[in-house]
DNA sequence: TTCGTTGCAAACCCTTTGCACGCAC
DNA sequence: GTGCGTGCAAAGGGTTTGCAACGAA
């Protein structure tokens, strides 16, 4: 998992009007270059690995602070836990159902031709898709 | 809301090899005559509105008996908590952000034209789509 | 009798919160 | 000194579970 320049980390939280701290750095320093779709408890386990570096509560507040400033954003799939993701552009998701493993699904690759028409008074906000998979048969 | 015959519904339930039990009947009663998306605690405020019908214990281990035998699904989409969905068919979602407010989308007027590949050693499960709404701004 | 069903209460797990400490400006 | 950030521990809320009592065949 190699590790982002903290440089650039830091610049990209100022751009979304958070502060680096040291904490935030090393948590969004672990979601930008790990890529993947981690859980709260994943993400506290990669950032204390070596040395203590941020509480739960920390971890917590800083992934809550996170998805508020449009840094990260959180998938509701697993209905045990929440798992945030560090793209932030339109794209979808396949989903194991048996090993509940998410991977990503380009925009480009599952373009929605047309929308049915939205409930009275309301606009859209966004679209979720998610492929549901389980392992093949042998 | 009205009241589904009640031979009907014990069929049904007997169809998917659930044996037919007053409080099964009576929850089952209330998630195919009401046809919304209800959370474990409504379920359990509408069965047990004028008496004391089923316990908390039971609801849960009712819904999830339901969902393993295919009666009813689960809607994974608020992170607080698991909606059941008495509807079993290809169906998607618009979900309001702002009011929680789940509604249905019948498949024919979202069709999917293509699918992306699917990752290696996989196979299609289901296809789920939530497309976000939220109130228009006046 | 026997096995499945129910109910209560406690346990569980993830997440949030209250509050005091500490650091930066 | 003031305010934000952090950490610990406790609370919170939805869901599950252990176990005894119950009930239908």
């Amino acid at each position: 998992m190699g590790r982002m320049d903290l440089e650039a980390i830091a610049a990209r939280l100022r751009r979304h009007g958070v502060t680096p701290t040291s904490q935030r750095l090393k948590i969004a320093s672990v979601l930008f270059s790990c890529m993947e779709h981690l859980s709260a408890d994943q993400v506290m386990l990669a950032v204390n690995r070596r040395k203590p570096v941020a509480s739960k509560a920390t971890v917590y507040n800083t992934l809550n602070l996170f998805v508020k400033k449009g840094l990260i954003r959180e998938v509701i799939i697993d209905p045990s836990k929440l798992l945030y993701d560090p793209r932030t552009d339109q794209h979808h998701h396949f989903y194991d159902i048996a090993t509940g493993k998410l991977s990503d699904i380009d925009f480009s690759e599952l373009p929605i031709h047309s929308l049915p028409a939205l409930p009275h008074g309301t606009m859209l906000d966004g679209i979720d898709i998610v492929i549901r998979t389980r392992p093949a048969t042998a």
